[in-house]
DNA sequence: TTGTAGGCGTTATCAC
DNA sequence: GTGATAACGCCTACAA
């Protein structure tokens, strides 16, 4: 029986509307009463119980983001991005995994948190039948991030990965001069691997280079597997003059130092780009030429919405798309045109 | 106005306490009813008000978990064991970060969502004064990660770092062979920190190596500035023989890189040592001599004490310490080891 | 097996 | 300025 509002006004002989008054700084309290009531709160440790609190004034000033996994640069950036600017507009950021042993209730059950709070931002990377019933039956504001789902109108704030997927592909094709290209993938079911493999296909085909279906790794975006996968085909791919598109920056990085490995150099035998330029972009050698997704600014930004949505839930629907960028830095041929800006040593 | 139990009662044509009694799977409701219920349910979509729930039943199975911050490696390990033992407890997770702009107040702040949480799970990396009078008033069952706060008796769980770094020190004093240590650590208010530099202190004396004030570094864990730092200094460390203990993985990394930018080769020109054994120390060329943290242990265990002492908040505080281990990878000399080991080359 | 009624700790609407 | 008192939505004796 922790100590309730009636303690507080016992103990300041008071009733307790003016305790209330007095939490709730409504200003209309006599200046002794309130000490009194201040110094019976303080001597009491009395804290007011956020349940009830938030049974009469709906809401809690807490709103959740969900995502598939908490693991990796990535999230932590969206996270990072998210939380700042949740606490700027009030409120507090509790974040939570959807992942779980069997991942079909996963998300569900995640998710039942909800009800504590004023509204949710659910990052969606795998495109599943379920999602979509569980939102279209989501009795509380949310936003989408990097998804679209069928079936309900939602706000969403989604990266333009096409659009930066084929800047990366071109310039492979283009500067960089690849002739074949390896696409290292996540999950085929993964919404950005989805997106970045439809780009490799369509700047393979505009530029009349070979598409084999063996050419398309799917992976799970981990370092580790990409080391293992590319021990084992990075000479082939090296010998067949091939460049390697790798869906995040984790499995290129894994995919160069398997190269270094062997022998290889990077980029003179063999390219590999990277995406998303999280911090392990810059921590190969040679560093990796990638796409930046602006993944605090993609936090941020849901939780802008998510906000508004909240204040006004009649507000129009509403969708950001956020570009990404090429950075080329080593790992796919600077150097190779570095030599052809110079003049060739006499 | 949302559904509430209200709604569901009167459209199964039961009262409510019936409707309750289907929810919380009370048997004694006949079965008939019982489906009439259900149907209603999910036709109306009633999800139970979490706030009037936990109103009654005092508790929401929901345990939290605060950590400095929410970015890297180390704490994405933490979160993930937590996240997992959590859910096998049948309690849902969800994690905050303590950080803040202004940081005075920010534990506060971010803490002040327990009164929806069963229970928290502190990390503590820097010691205030605040944080123990915030903590010594704290109306929850809390646990404290890898820190111990004077004045009130609380379950802790903390990693042995002391031992994980004496064990590395002497590893680097002895087979390693360094004559002068370099050592690169986080904040200096960061307890981490604090332990790894009285290891490196006392292993030093131990030794009869020499103690220079010069020789100890306190930055901010980050890769970046410790690539910085090293950029500076590392021509110097090397020609003077030294060797760098870096007080965690990614600064290491950092150093590394430096250093092979700098034309240097790790081990042989300058010896760099991590902590923590995240991934980067698989990532960097050589991989890392580290000390193996087990961090998702540590948020798996620090869940288990939490949801005991919530099921018996009387129990007897309990310590759990966990033992750190030494990695021996290559960035410290198994090179001049292994070259000892074999005959010379003829 | 089901319904009635009281209470959980707040805030909000009234009177005084 | 302050104090009763009615909600808020739910759970749980106790009664029927």
């Amino acid at each position: 029986m922790p100590t309730s509002i009636v303690d507080v006004a016992k103990l300041a002989k008071v009733s307790i509307s003016t305790v209330s008054r007095v939490i709730n700084r409504s200003d209309l309290v006599n200046q002794r009463t309130r000490a009194r009531v201040e110094s019976a709160i303080k001597q009491l440790n009395y804290q007011p119980n956020a349940f009830a609190r938030g049974l009469m004034l709906r809401r809690s000033d807490i709103v959740g983001l969900v995502l598939p996994d908490l693991h990796g640069e990535f999230y932590s950036e969206i996270i990072r991005g998210a939380n700042l600017k949740a606490r700027h507009l009030g409120y507090n950021l509790v974040v939570s995994s959807a992942r779980d042993g069997d991942d079909s209730h996963s998300l569900l059950r995640a998710i039942q948190q909800r009800a504590l709070l004023d509204g949710v931002a659910v990052m969606v990377s795998e495109l599943t039948d379920r999602i979509a019933e569980v939102l279209a039956a989501f009795p509380l504001p949310y936003v989408v991030l990097d998804g679209e789902i069928d079936g309900t109108p939602h706000d969403s704030i989604v990266i333009d990965q096409r659009h930066g997927a084929v800047a990366l592909m071109r310039h492979l094709v283009g500067p960089a001069g690849a002739k074949r290209i390896i696409f290292v993938g996540g999950l085929a079911t993964n919404v950005d691997t989805i997106a970045r493999l439809e780009a490799y296909r369509q700047v393979l085909a505009e530029s009349g280079l070979p598409q084999e279906a063996s050419d398309v790794y799917h992976l799970d975006y981990e370092y580790e597997t990409a080391y293992r996968l590319a021990r084992e085909h990075v000479r082939a791919w090296a010998s067949a003059g091939c460049c390697v598109f790798a869906a995040n920056d984790e499995m290129a990085a894994g995919i160069v130092a398997a190269a270094s490995e062997a022998g290889l150099n990077v980029p003179r035998d063999l390219a590999v780009a990277g995406f998303d330029d999280t911090r392990v972009a810059r921590m190969t050698r040679p560093p990796l030429t990638t796409v930046r997704v602006p993944m605090a600014k993609m936090g941020a930004q849901a939780m802008e919405l998510l906000c508004q949505r909240i204040a006004d839930p009649q507000r129009p629907r509403m969708q950001i798309s956020l570009q990404p960028e090429l950075v080329v830095r080593e790992s796919c041929g600077t150097a190779l045109r570095r030599a052809a800006d110079q003049p060739a040593p006499a």
